[in-house]
DNA sequence: CAATCATGTGACATATTGTGGGAATTAAAT
DNA sequence: ATTTAATTCCCACAATATGTCACATGATTG
């Protein structure tokens, strides 16, 4: 191929990219007989404009579907979550009844649970109704409604109705933010309308909050330490977050991340 | 195979576990000729966003777990669901109201439906409730309650209560079973007491039904001829039943396979 | 002619890969 | 059940490959 200028080089790049999904630079500078420099300067360009996407060793085309933002929160920080999930996951018998909140945390802990039999799992969450429909042998009882499509869940009133219907063994809820001095917090109203009914008829309170959550301080208070029999989180939350457990008699679980230490466990506080 | 980069290795290795639920690190470093911690690093990688599952000794889908029979059906007859999902998709206007119910078919159509924007579903089922939180732009209303787990859908009352609700321009039904005389029809008892309702209040009700439904008769009437505007199916049916739709008024929307004729289009009748 | 832009080159930073040693896991054998 | 052997895994290091940046050159444009 004789030499472009950049605008037809750009063209062609596009172009190609129709035929095979992904073009090595060594490839493409061949190709157009330009430096690698030039082609990796293109695709700077191309990938600015957001039609392609770099990659080491070459470019490809983006997926030309968009990700939902939940679904790429859910692949966020996975190890943490799924360290988390494994956590809660001891918490959980057989033959138990689970309320579900929505997030991407209890959608793992959801995942984790897959190999409980005679489970019956309450949820407001697409995600996670669609995850225990994978799960063999466990019964899903969905609340239903106008489903928010930032947390792909159903907080309307008639999902909080559904879900006060029932009395679970264990409420599982995912938090916002986690504040020594209010509790529990949330940002998003709906949500906070929804979850703070379900503290009522519940018998113990589970809920997941990474170490990330003790940062922020949300403005809707849901919950106080003492409405929650059990926070389970990655890493050792700060002091005056451990003390405030300690006074609500709050059990706190960390799983932490020990890496070639595996007899170590979880840290049980109180 | 050739050497590939760390990105296509990647997008490679997914691809295969779609044939294979595992995979060993032996095969996969065989098969792309690098060593095998190179692909351990991959596997780490993949584990990472949570796409994979590490095992000793190799690699396997998250999902090792059987595959819900309702999931395995829908990946039958791909190629005649995706026609007819087109089919009925051409019914479809941006802005629209549309009722989806349970079943593959509509699957498949509320994936033909991802490029539009600004239409309301209103389902019962899981499966295209998560199907359509992937497409942006739909608003979404989830009808809740016990999921049945054969139809991975909710068929109680607190779900035939909330479809009641909305007057959608398009009611778009599957149906187990198409009989000249006796209409449309199914064969659980739920389903139907589910769908039954939802006719009177039908504007324009879409009926999908796949050939083999003409040869099946079930047990429960839901529909007659009279009620139902729309039928799309994949390959033209018997002639009395091209007569009884003929009588009533019925549209016959025909999307049979005509490879490398892509003028020929739809077949409708009346 | 000055200013801007595209391009190539080389220095430096970052990422990926293979290798070998030691820990961890599994399988086999006692 | 306990020990042994084989396999597999993880880590650290070195080599290679790739990416980024800064600067110089030549082309293009106003």
């Amino acid at each position: 191929m004789k030499q472009l200028n950049q605008g037809a080089r750009l063209a062609a790049i596009l172009q190609l990219l129709e035929e095979k999904a992904f073009w090595a630079v060594s490839e493409l500078a061949d190709r157009f007989e330009v430096s690698e420099e030039t082609i990796r300067r293109d695709a700077r360009h191309l990938e600015q404009s957001g039609v392609i996407q770099k990659m080491h060793g070459g470019i490809s085309a983006t997926s030309n579907k968009i990700e939902a933002p939940y679904r790429i929160r859910f692949r966020e920080n996975v190890a943490a979550k799924q360290r988390m999930a494994q956590t809660a996951a001891a918490l959980v018998r057989e033959g138990m009844t689970l309320l579900l909140d929505s997030g991407t945390s209890c959608h793992w802990l959801a995942r984790s649970l897959a190999h409980m039999q005679n489970l019956t799992i309450v949820t407001n969450s697409v995600e996670i109704a669609h995850e225990i429909l994978g799960n063999p042998g466990q019964r899903l009882l969905l609340a239903g409604g106008p489903v928010n499509q930032i947390h792909h869940a159903a907080f309307g009133p008639e999902a909080s109705a559904f879900c006060r219907r029932f009395a679970p063994d264990l409420t599982i809820l995912s938090m916002s933010a986690v504040d020594p001095e209010r509790g529990f917090l949330d940002f998003d109203a709906d949500e906070a309308a929804f979850k703070q009914p379900l503290l009522e008829r519940a018998r113990r309170v589970v809920v997941l909050a990474d170490h990330t959550k003790f940062a922020k301080s949300g403005f809707i208070q849901v919950a106080s330490f003492a409405d929650v029999q059990d926070l389970v989180t990655d890493l050792e939350p700060p002091a005056s977050t451990v003390q405030a457990a300690s006074l609500s008699g709050t059990r706190l679980h960390v799983s932490e991340d020990t890496p070639g230490d595996h007899h170590k466990g979880n840290v049980d506080l109180v």
